[in-house]
DNA sequence: GTCTATACCCTGATAGAC
DNA sequence: GTCTATCAGGGTATAGAC
């Protein structure tokens, strides 16, 4: 209902984009007050330290992750694998729309902090839950397209791996590549799952195969 | 030949541990100098930066690809495809004997470091090609064992991908349940490219499972 | 809620004797 | 090669007026 930013949403998103390029560490309250237009007075009316300021950029990102990504995965198409790969898509633009400058908002803090911060890494291990258990559902969806055998949970932990590893890798190399090539080898894994399920359905399988597009142009930075 | 630890080795090795605990940007010289027991001005007499540490902490890594994880998993198994995942047992065991607070030797300074220390990413960037061509080699070795369409490098790829979202995810978890998964599912998509192989090759495939144990226990620490 | 001023500490790095 | 002493700057966080 805000009708425009308030200070604390302008100092969250300020230090989201700081934490995402450069870290949790190396990103100065002084640079974020800078950037957001805020002096040190209002930073602390909001936040009680430098930390409490992550955890509460890790809040907007659990909403961020359903406007952002998998709503629109999900309306971008009906299919609810291709779903998978939408999500999967939103990420490969997103490391192309900020030339690789910009880390993922969960693995980035996971990797910096989960050591040193027992908060941060609790926030973080339920933000993976949440991607997860969202793919998760996806798969589920999937039904019988997928063989019975299938750990649900334990392909969507694979893929939510996957694309972890695919943003360091392409921001590493600075290149799609890496990205393309695993997801590549991802699409190829449930290809053969498909096919698995169809043949074990003694099923020709017909016209199943249409896959979808991806999903629109969506964009973090455009909260 | 240097018979015991030289000044530059600790450093070296100290530090290593330092960064991979808490990241870059977390650990002062101060800290390292402190836990190595070398002051300030052997420091500066060795590297002409904390940058420059990281630098040569990276060179240092490379040599223990091969001597703790690649030699340790040829040694482990004379099968190619196991080979492949007597590596990703290695991070497994690393990660349970540090109790999950050590974080990826490469995938570390790759999140961290990737878009502000422009030579750290290009040496990470190196280091992930090491890891992907000894992995590549392994999955050119399994021959006709893989299906002839599969690209070796694009696999190799989704290999090293898995192994760097696996441990961050366990990381943030504390827990070895995302890693087993995200392995777990991996290995289910190789044995359905090693049945689509055989299958391929109009052989019914006989005895060609035996899968190994997995490599000894190696440790980083160890060095 | 926002401002200015500042406390206080730790940072990476250097100087120069030995 | 190693030592002690130290610099200059930036770090997070606070105090108290408005």
């Amino acid at each position: 209902m805000a009708r425009t930013t308030t200070t604390r949403e302008r100092l969250i998103r300020t230090a989201a984009e700081l934490f995402w390029r450069q870290g949790y560490a190396a990103t100065g309250v002084t640079a974020i007050l800078r950037r957001a237009g805020v002096t040190s007075g209002s930073f602390y009316h909001f936040f009680s330290s430098k930390e409490d300021l992550l955890l509460a950029v890790l809040d907007a990102t659990e909403e961020m992750l359903q406007v952002e990504i998998f709503g629109p995965a999900e309306a971008a198409t009906e299919d609810p694998i291709e779903r998978v790969f939408a999500v999967l898509d939103f990420y490969r633009r997103y490391l192309v729309s900020h030339r690789f400058e910009l880390g993922c908002p969960m693995g980035g803090p996971a990797a910096e902090l989960s050591a040193s911060r027992p908060r941060v890494r609790a926030r973080v291990a339920g933000l993976f839950k949440i991607w997860k258990d969202a793919v998760e559902a996806f798969l589920v969806a999937a039904g019988d397209r997928l063989p019975g055998e299938v750990d649900r949970g334990a392909l969507a932990e694979m893929v939510l791996a996957v694309m972890e590893g695919a943003v360091i890798q392409a921001r590493a190399r600075r290149s799609l590549a890496p990205f393309d090539a695993a997801v590549g080898q991802l699409r190829r894994f449930f290809d053969l799952l498909e096919d698995r399920a169809g043949r074990a359905a003694e099923v020709p399988v017909s016209a199943i195969m249409e896959r979808g597009g991806g999903a629109e142009s969506a964009d973090w930075r455009a909260w």
